[in-house]
DNA sequence: TCTGGGGTCCTAGGACCC
DNA sequence: TCTGGGGTCCTAGGACCC
């Protein structure tokens, strides 16, 4: 006898509820709520430079076809009027904190994918009824509303992979809740697209058998699986197309790897360069190491050339190292039997084999004369930014030289805003925050002495 | 229309050890 | 004189996620 024959219902682990909880256009949303002249706007973030791709696109940019990791230059051509602005990770950041500081209320375990998104299974929806579950995502819907002032949308299910689909059908801004026993009839005339973990390739493969929906990769042998996708992931993702998915939701552990790359706005083509940037990548990620409180054993070199194609090379050591000047050797030599025929295009470098260890110098002269039992620089706070990349007021220097579209800045009369335009020696800022509602533009010498750089989270209040 | 930056996980081959 | 078998680690590349 077949296994699966009659269709067997998925063997959910009875009474389990998986929430997912992913917030509606984030980035460009977070740029709605604190530069509010934008609300109702199309916006798109993302990469500003010749080879920028969009990280976030607002509803109103999404009508004219735009997406996320579209490159900018399609974007723009597909919605003229946007509002193209760079990502201000920082505020994201704190936005993402506010929101799952909500989240955590519920209890229960809570699994963050990315600033915007998180599994959740919240211990007093065991055994609940649907419409119990309906209630209690609309709860937090509401409480993060209340909050942050953001739309989130809520997917519910038997498992992760049936709360991540029915977020998506809930978006934007709704919940959707799949109930136990209905999963097969939701996921079969789904694309296998929608599947988490098929991407382009994947997908393709399927396709060439004739296998277009989740009901059809369902309905293969698993020997047919494994043998088109691999065992591991063909294995998985054909108990996920059955709805079958016992997978705990789980706290993230720590980073296995830090890296730091970049793409150059034109290929670089001498080794000079590709030196200074191997070096500057590695001081980046090297900050980062430093800032969680690790040492790293292997260092990859990552390059990719005007080809497009990528060449790694990667060294490890006996022991890890928490030394710029050993890390930075080990990405120099690896450099050049990584270089590409033709320019380079992206530099990476990445540190991993990463382990704990204890800063046991840094803090002795800045210490008070008591803190020798402070533990603290041994003990990372995982959620911690690193290197607060921009976080952190642009040095000075900045004001009167090169204001860049997105900037935030402050001036003595006219407080918070943020750069629309400049050029010509002037600078073109909207006074506004997230409390002051719309403001006024004005138009100002781009060296007037009362303009500075400001720290983007002031636009939040 | 050319394709970011930060990650995770899988595969496959070879070295090396017992 | 002929080809073991298991296990771990390292390296390179690639798929996939947001």
């Amino acid at each position: 006898m077949a296994p699966g024959a009659g269709r067997a219902q998925p063997r959910s682990v009875s009474g389990r509820w998986v929430l997912h909880l992913d917030m509606d256009a984030f980035f460009a949303s977070v740029e709605q709520l604190t530069r509010p002249t934008l609300t109702g706007r199309a916006v798109l973030v993302g990469g500003t430079g010749p080879r920028g791709v969009v990280a976030g696109a607002s509803y109103e940019s999404r009508v004219h076809g735009a997406r996320s990791a579209m490159p900018m230059s399609r974007a723009r051509r597909l919605v003229p009027g946007a509002v193209v602005l760079p990502p201000r990770l920082a505020v994201y950041r704190a936005v993402s904190e506010r929101v799952f500081a909500i989240v955590r209320e519920l209890g229960g375990a809570i699994e963050q994918v990315a600033f915007d998104e998180a599994f959740v299974e919240p211990v007093e929806l065991t055994g609940a009824g649907p419409e119990q579950v309906e209630a209690a995502a609309q709860e937090l819907r509401a409480r993060i509303r209340e909050a942050t002032g953001l739309a989130a949308s809520v997917g519910a299910g038997s498992g992760k992979q049936l709360a991540k689909i029915a977020s998506t059908l809930a978006k934007p801004d709704g919940v959707r809740v799949v109930p136990h026993g209905t999963e097969r009839e939701l996921l079969d005339p789904l694309p296998v697209r929608k599947l988490w973990g098929v991407g382009p390739v994947a997908e393709t493969t399927l396709h060439r058998v004739g296998v277009d929906t989740i009901g059809a990769l369902a309905a293969l042998r698993p020997a047919e699986v494994t043998t088109l996708l691999g065992t591991a992931i063909g294995t998985e993702l054909h108990r996920l197309a059955q709805g079958i998915d016992h997978r705990p939701v789980a706290e993230r552990g720590e980073a296995k790897q830090v890296s730091a790359e970049t793409t150059f706005d034109a290929d670089l083509s001498d080794l000079d360069s590709v030196h200074r940037a191997v070096a500057e990548m590695t001081e980046h990620a090297h900050r980062r190491l430093i800032a969680a409180g690790r040492a790293a054993r292997t260092v990859t070199v990552k390059i990719r050339g005007a080809d497009f194609a990528t060449r790694s090379r990667s060294e490890t050591s006996a022991t890890a190292s928490t030394e710029l000047a050993a890390l930075a050797g080990a990405a120099r030599r690896l450099t050049e039997s990584a270089l590409p025929p033709s320019g380079v295009r992206l530099i990476g470098v990445s540190l991993s084999g990463l382990t704990d260890y204890v800063q046991e110098q840094l803090f002795d002269t800045v210490s008070p004369p008591h803190a020798h039992a402070e533990p603290a620089a041994a003990r990372p706070d995982p959620t911690a930014q690193p290197d607060g990349a921009g976080s952190a007021p642009d040095p000075p220097g900045r004001a009167g030289r090169g204001w860049r579209a997105g900037d935030d800045v402050s001036h003595a009369v006219h407080g918070h805003g943020w750069v629309q335009g400049c050029g010509h020696g002037r600078v073109t800022v909207r006074f506004e925050t997230r409390r002051s509602g719309p403001g006024p533009v004005r138009t100002l010498a781009a060296d007037d002495p009362e303009l500075s750089a400001a720290d983007p989270l002031a636009s939040l209040d």
